[in-house]
Order: C-alpha cells, then sequence, then structure tokens
RNA sequence: GCACCCGUAGCUCAGUGGAUAGAGCAGUGGAUUUCUAAUCCUCUGGUCGCAGGUUCGAUCCCUGCCGGGUGCGCCA
C-alpha cells in the first residue's frame, strides 16, 4: 500500500532531520483529496509547525529534503500552506499494476495481527417472511465478513434465528385454535403469519387471551412435548424458506444457531449472575442495576430524571419466570467466547438497539468477558411517509418480492438487447444483476443514516447501481475473448494518455479502501470506490482503443484492462455481488 | 424529561479538521461505420438547519437553539 509505506519514509525522514515526533504522533499520508498536486499529500508540516512553533513551509521544506522516496515517487512539492504532495512514478505504479495482476489477493496485504471474529447478522424470524428490514442486516453483516476474512482474519458467521420468543406463544395457540392445514400446506409462512396476526389482534381486545398466549409460551419453555413438536414444525417450515432466499442471495453461515439454542444455558446463567452478586432481584423480577463503575452520563444502567439519575435495570428473568432477549444474548456471548475463543463479535444489528447492547456488552464484562464486543448500528429503513417501517402489526414488503421484482426488470432488460444468448444464460444474467442491484443499493449507503424504501432506487438499472459496476466489468471480459493469440501480461507501463494514468492510481487505491472499510465497519467506502473505479474505467475505455493499438502501448492497456476486471470482480465479491461475463 | 442518530443541490444520498463541498436521478446540449450505448462528454443547479465557540484553517470538533427520527423494568 502505498500510503503505508510513504508513512513509513515520512517517519523516517523526521529521524533523517532530527526532528523529534510528539510521543505518538504518527505523520498521517493520505490519499490526495485534489489530485491538481498528486497522488498522496500529507498536511504533517502544518499539524506540526504549531507545536513545533516553525513555519509550516519552512518545515515542510526540511522534512522534503530529508525523505527518501526515489524509488516512488517521481515528484515531491510544497504547496499552499504547507501540503506536502506526492505524485507516484511510472516505474512504481508498473510494479503495483503488475502485483494485482498475479497477486491471489490481488495486492490487497493481510492485517498485521488475525483476529477470531464472529459476526452475528440477518437474524430473521421463525414464522414470519424476511422483509425489507432485514436487508440491512443480511447485506451488510455478509460483506463485513467477506472483506474481514479477505484480509486475513478467521471468521465465523452465525445467524442468530429468532427462534425462541414471546411470538411462540402466540403462534402456538393460533396454531391450535385457527390452523389451516390447507394454507399450511400451499405456503406454510403465509398461514403462520395469518394465525400470529390473528392471535395478536385477539390479545389486544382480550386480556384473557393474551393470558393464554403467556401460559402456551411457559408450558413450551418448559418443556411440554405437544408444545415443542408444533414449535419444531414451525422451524421446519421456515428454515425450509429461507434457505432458498439465501440460496438465491449467494450468502451462507457457518452456523443457525438460534436463541433456542441456549435454552438450557439461561437458568443456570441467572443463578450465577445473582450468585456473583452482579443480579438482583427486584419487584419480582431478577435485573442488573448499575455498579456505580463508571459515571452516570456513561452508564447504561441509569438514566437521568428531573435533576435525579435513575435505575435503568436490565432485565434478565422475568417475575413469571420468563427468560428474555438479554438473557440470550449475555448466553450467547458465553458459547461464542468459550467455544469459538471469539476475539470480537460484530452484532449488525438496528441503531434502536443501542441502549440493549450496551447494557448486555457491560453486564458481560462483569462477569469476566474480555472479548470485544461490536454493535455495527445501522439507520431504519423507513416507509414514505418518512416514519419506520412497522414489523410488528403494519404490513411492509417481502425481501422476497424485491428480490424478484429486481429480478425481473434485469430480465426485461437483458431480452432487449440481441446478443444470441439462451433463455437459461439470460436468467442467470438476471439474477446476478437483479440480486447485485439490490445489495448494492443497500451497501453503497452509509449505514447509520435511516433512508426511506423507494422501489426505483432498489430496482434501479442506471447510474450509480450495480448494473454500471457489473458493466465495467464486462467490457474488460469482452475484450479478452475478442483477443487473438496469447499475451504475456507484464504489467510494464508506457503511458500515453491521461486515462491510462488516472485508471493506474485508481487500481492501486483498492489496498487502501478494502482494509479502511473494516475501521469503521462501512462497506459503503468499497461500494463508493468501486464506483469511481468502474466510472474511470469507462472513461478510459472511451478514450483508448485497445485491441487496435500495438506493441508497448497494446500491451499497458490490456494490462489495465486485466487489472481492473481483477479489482471489480474481487471487489463486488466482497460486497457479495457475482459477477458475469456478458449482459 | 433524559439519551442516541439525523438535517448537505429540485429529489435521493456521498463526503472530509485542509486547498475550488461531490455523485446519481431529474433538466440541457452533444458523441456510435470503432473492443457491449446497462456507456461517454457538456452545461444548469449550494448561506453544508440556525447562532456562538475552539483552530493557522470548521460543512466536519464543542455549546446552545430549531426541525425530524428512535430508545428509555418485565416484547425481540
Amino acid at each position: 500500500m502505498f500510503r503505508a509505506v510513504l508513512t513509513d519514509r515520512l517517519q523516517a525522514a523526521f529521524s533523517a532531520a532530527d526532528l523529534a515526533l510528539p510521543e505518538g504522533f504518527t505523520p498521517a499520508v493520505v490519499i490526495a483529496s485534489d489530485t491538481r498536486f498528486g497522488d498522496y499529500q500529507s498536511n504533517v508540516a502544518m499539524v506540526l509547525g504549531k507545536q513545533l512553533k516553525t513555519n509550516p513551509r519552512a518545515l515542510a521544506e526540511q522534512i522534503k529534503a530529508a525523505l527518501q522516496v526515489e524509488d516512488l515517487c517521481e515528484k515531491v512539492t510544497v504547496d499552499g500552506p504547507g501540503f506536502l504532495n506526492f505524485t507516484l512514478s511510472e516505474s512504481a505504479l508498473a510494479t503495483k499494476l503488475g502485483g494485482i495482476i498475479r497477486d491471489d489477493k490481488v495486492g490487497v496485504p493481510p492485517v498485521a495481527k488475525a483476529n477470531q471474529i464472529v459476526v452475528d447478522f440477518s437474524a430473521p424470524n421463525i414464522a414470519k417472511p424476511m422483509h425489507v428490514g432485514h436487508i440491512r442486516s443480511t447485506f451488510i453483516g455478509d460483506s463485513l465478513a467477506r472483506i474481514a476474512r479477505f484480509i486475513g482474519h478467521q471468521v465465523i458467521t452465525d445467524n442468530h434465528v429468532g427462534d425462541w420468543g414471546t411470538q411462540f406463544g402466540m403462534i402456538i395457540h393460533g396454531w391450535k385454535t385457527q390452523l389451516d392445514q390447507e394454507s399450511l400446506k400451499k405456503d406454510a409462512i403465509h398461514e403462520l403469519v395469518r394465525v400470529y396476526k390473528t392471535v395478536n389482534a385477539a390479545t389486544k381486545a382480550d386480556e384473557a387471551v393474551l393470558e393464554v398466549c403467556k401460559g402456551e409460551l411457559v408450558k413450551l419453555q418448559q418443556g411440554d412435548a405437544e408444545n415443542l413438536g408444533i414449535w419444531k414444525e414451525c422451524v421446519r417450515l421456515t428454515l425450509e424458506q429461507l434457505e432458498k432466499v439465501y440460496g438465491t442471495l449467494d450468502i451462507k453461515f457457518d452456523h443457525y444457531l438460534g436463541e433456542s439454542f441456549y435454552n438450557d444455558a439461561l437458568a443456570p446463567l441467572v443463578e450465577d449472575m445473582l450468585a456473583q452478586g452482579i443480579a438482583t432481584i427486584s419487584e419480582g423480577a431478577t435485573v442488573v442495576f448499575s455498579d456505580g463503575s463508571v459515571k452516570p452520563e456513561d452508564d447504561p444502567f441509569l438514566i437521568k430524571e428531573k435533576d435525579d439519575w435513575k435505575a435503568a435495570p436490565c432485565i434478565i428473568r422475568k417475575s413469571d419466570g420468563g427468560f428474555l432477549y438479554a438473557t440470550t444474548d449475555l448466553a450467547t456471548i458465553d458459547y461464542r467466547v468459550k467455544e469459538w475463543q471469539a476475539d470480537e463479535i460484530w452484532y449488525v444489528v438496528g441503531a434502536p438497539q443501542q441502549l440493549h447492547f450496551r447494557q448486555v456488552f457491560a453486564a458481560a464484562k462483569r462477569r469476566g468477558v474480555s472479548t470485544s464486543m461490536i454493535h455495527i448500528a445501522f439507520g431504519s429503513i423507513l416507509g414514505p411517509d418518512g416514519k419506520m417501517f412497522k414489523t410488528r402489526s403494519g404490513e411492509t414488503v417481502g425481501l422476497l418480492e424485491v428480490i424478484e421484482e429486481a429480478i425481473e426488470r434485469a430480465r426485461e432488460a437483458a431480452d432487449a438487447k440481441e446478443q444470441g444468448l439462451s433463455d437459461a444464460e439470460k436468467d442467470e444474467i438476471a439474477r446476478v444483476i437483479g440480486t447485485g442491484a439490490v445489495k448494492y443499493a443497500e451497501l453503497s449507503q452509509n449505514r447509520l443514516t435511516d433512508y426511506k424504501f423507494s422501489w426505483d432506487k432498489m430496482l434501479s438499472l442506471q447510474g450509480n447501481t450495480a448494473p454500471y459496476l457489473l458493466n465495467a466489468y464486462v467490457r474488460t471480459r469482452s475484450i479478452f475473448r475478442k483477443l487473438e493469440g496469447a499475451v504475456t501480461l507484464t504489467g510494464e507501463l508506457t503511458l500515453t494518455d491521461p486515462a491510462e494514468r488516472l485508471l493506474a492510481i485508481k487500481l492501486a487505491q483498492f489496498a487502501e479502501t478494502t482494509h479502511d472499510v473494516l475501521l469503521d465497519h462501512k462497506p459503503n467506502l468499497l461500494a463508493n470506490y468501486l464506483f469511481e473505479l468502474a466510472n474511470t474505467y469507462h472513461s478510459f475505455y472511451e478514450a483508448c482503443p485497445v485491441l487496435k493499438s500495438e506493441g508497448a502501448v497494446r500491451n499497458t492497456r490490456l494490462s489495465l484492462c486485466e487489472a481492473t476486471s481483477r479489482v471489480l470482480k474481487t471487489g463486488l465479491g466482497l460486497l457479495g455481488i457475482e459477477t458475469t461475463e456478458r449482459m
């Protein structure tokens, strides 16, 4: 990575010039924001000029004089208030390009320390279809897991299926009283949803029904054979459909350890927490209160009311003996730490659950867990009214519905072109483009912002979309299909057009970008990069004929095409988006 | 009431303690006998919610306010 190497050289220059760096200070080199001056830049002289009370420009000149970068840069300049600007040499770019073409990892170096990382994402509920609300967790989690794995971490993906919630009280009651066997055979999930909704409405009208449901839930949790049988059937029927959806989306999990998996661990866990004094009984429930170890404003177990800090406990056992979400999460942490030796656990779960995770993480730490637990939060998908899509009672758009519509639209676009492709080929192309479009629409967005669900945006095939990136890839492949005779790509560069250099620089930045994604767990950085790369390639493609060029120029352009092809395929793969040779 | 997130072009959204704040869509005018036009190139479009503060430099950090969203003991 040029950025890392230049940072090292900068640091060396400080020693060579006998300049002391402040404690813990690393001179920052970044990809140039303004490419008029160079490819990489550093503002170190301006930052340190203040502290060392010297003129930033003079300091920059001093650093420049001590800098040894002849092997990398054709030019280093001091501009503006004191920026150091680096312009890479053709030979350095050629070396990098050669690496991209030959290296399995497309020139992306591995992390310094490989961690065991558990990624918890998607987590659909049993007896409910996946809806658009699952898009964010599923795609962001899948992409982050792929990226972490790619740069050398050991990753375990776990789908923490909601197979043991309170909803089963209602579903079992409904199964016993409302179930239509015919409908169940036709469309199991649809029928389970109908049953659930009917009962849910009934509980709101009549408290007695709610009590019955709670009773069914307790029986299930105590191992009642009949209820257990119903529950198992619900799980089986739902997983069947889920796996079909994940298959279409090319998403795989190492484990499907749902909430029920931890059932037996819950009672001992609560007893243990009571014994250790972490939990106490309050108003009949078992709860975790603040231990006063942190400042009140940082304490997830306290909330300010008027001028006093009031307890905001985390409940781990209800007064009726039932367990909760937090209890399961704590048991899950135990398992992941003990069985999988997790160094890190990533929770790709919506932002509204922030408080929940702060409490759970704090409680786990009090139990002696030292694993790093990170809540990778994301904003809500909003309805056209700007309010959250309702998941419990209100209607929402089904995930499958969105995917199918996207594939259909991609198929129409494919049909409109005459390329002599078979129906089967067109079907596969439509699947790749359709699912890619939906994934890209999600992943190109900053995960923290709420966004309005829009069919047009989700399904668009023009502009900043997956098809745009795939088209760039297809153009690279097309060139190699038409290439006659064997060519050995040396990676040497003979640059004759500005578009070639721009593309070479952009390709070199893939390594930095891929690593940056995991700093803040933001896949949209990679999506944005790939869009820029595709854009740069499309411009290059229009400006620089490849097959009609000759000699060293042709070799250069073929190398650029091959490198672009590899970076696009790899990069899209890291977003969970497949590629196609034609479209 | 308290906490967290958000407020950037007509619309949907990127972005960063730095140099002239970007893209897509929409609008505009062009490009194809040439490697896939699901493409490229033009132009139009901004008091980065408001007011202070820190800084050599703030759309970004801090404080207050306005507006929107979410969460705050027995749902998950």
